[in-house]
DNA sequence: ATGAGCATGTAACTGGTTACATGATTTA
DNA sequence: TAAATCATGTAACCAGTTACATGCTCAT
């Protein structure tokens, strides 16, 4: 893995490889396709653009654009695919997960129930609402894009998406459950022996 | 929620409620309990206590050593416990994930099928072996830690851990059958018709 | 007229990791 | 005698976000 490459340029590389993108198009993408699992900002997008095709691994090709701006389109050169193929092959570095709300509720104790239970029922409503997301976007996928070869590597990210939100509401009314156990067993304000 | 004071120094906070610690106490608790959704480095741990201390969120006590280096030792002030408190008030702010596994599978295609097995496999293999670990602690944590008012929080962490790993070991068995089949179908090198 | 969408880009900032420096003691 | 553990700390670096600047067109 050659230094100075983010996993940013090669998720900026691969997007290339479906066609020709300007940065715009890049973003609207990720945005459409993997915002479930990866972001990019245009503060990363554009100077990458701008060094990836200093380095030969894209070139650009300015569009004239009536009224709107003009669109710099930049397509992957052969190199720019074999430094993709090359990512692809080395295995995936595994990113350290930090998750806020779980810390919260390390550090929680019987005075925080109220907001706990708040919480976990905010995340579950997010995550019950992602869920029914992916379930539209995922027929949406299978008629639409019926006969793309890559269809079933989409779908597969997709699956994981559905499998990680499923596993997060069924955490959260666990963990509701069991904080409304705890504080009725030791209740906060009022404790009737 | 004040500016400048990131998810860590509420973290380090966190820890200083346990009890007083030094830096290098707050590491190892940290490997030792959180690690599965939390991480810190020293680079980060130590010039934040030193902060804390300024701002009296701590107070630090240097404890002499026979032989082994001092050791300073913080306790958080009353000031502390409040902010860690009204940070623990405030509503999780999700960060956003990337997950370079996915993203390589998403550009996958035939082509990396042996590539993607390989690296499914060893994700499979990773979550399957952190999964027992989870139910190790367990055990470990009811029988050891069994009278602790915060246990049934701790326990709450773990089983997010717990459903996390077994999602993504499930998640993998579906990817590598559906490679499997997808190759079976559609041979990379020879193609029978 | 107001705001959303199109489109590109830079600068400042922030949060965090890694590498380095130091040095005694215990264990293999 | 080599490595691990204890223990603290700084400096350099890096990736990534946010805010800002610009300006046209189209729909409300």
């Amino acid at each position: 893995m050659k230094k100075g490459s983010s996993a940013s340029q090669y998720a900026i590389l691969g997007f290339l490889g479906f066609g020709p993108m300007s940065g715009y198009d890049i973003k609207q993408t990720v945005e459409r396709s993997v915002r479930h699992f990866w972001n990019e900002s245009y503060g990363q997008i554009y100077p990458l653009l701008k060094r990836m095709s200093a380095e030969g691994l894209a070139v650009a090709k300015t569009e004239r654009n009536h009224g709107k701006p003009d669109r710099k389109v930049y397509s992957i050169t052969p190199k720019g695919k074999k430094q993709l193929q090359d990512w692809l092959a080395h295995p995936a570095k595994a990113q350290p997960s930090r998750n806020e709300l779980l810390l919260k509720i390390f550090f929680s104790g019987k005075e925080n129930s109220a907001n706990d239970l708040r919480q976990l029922e905010r995340t579950r409503a997010e995550h019950a609402a992602l869920l029914s997301e992916y379930l539209n976007i995922e027929s949406d996928l299978r008629h639409r894009r019926a006969p793309h070869p890559q269809l079933p590597y989409w779908l597969m990210t997709l699956d994981f998406g559905k499998r990680r939100s499923q596993a997060i509401v069924d955490w959260c009314d666990q963990s509701i459950k069991t904080l409304r156990h705890l504080s009725s067993k030791s209740p906060n304000k009022k404790r009737r022996n």
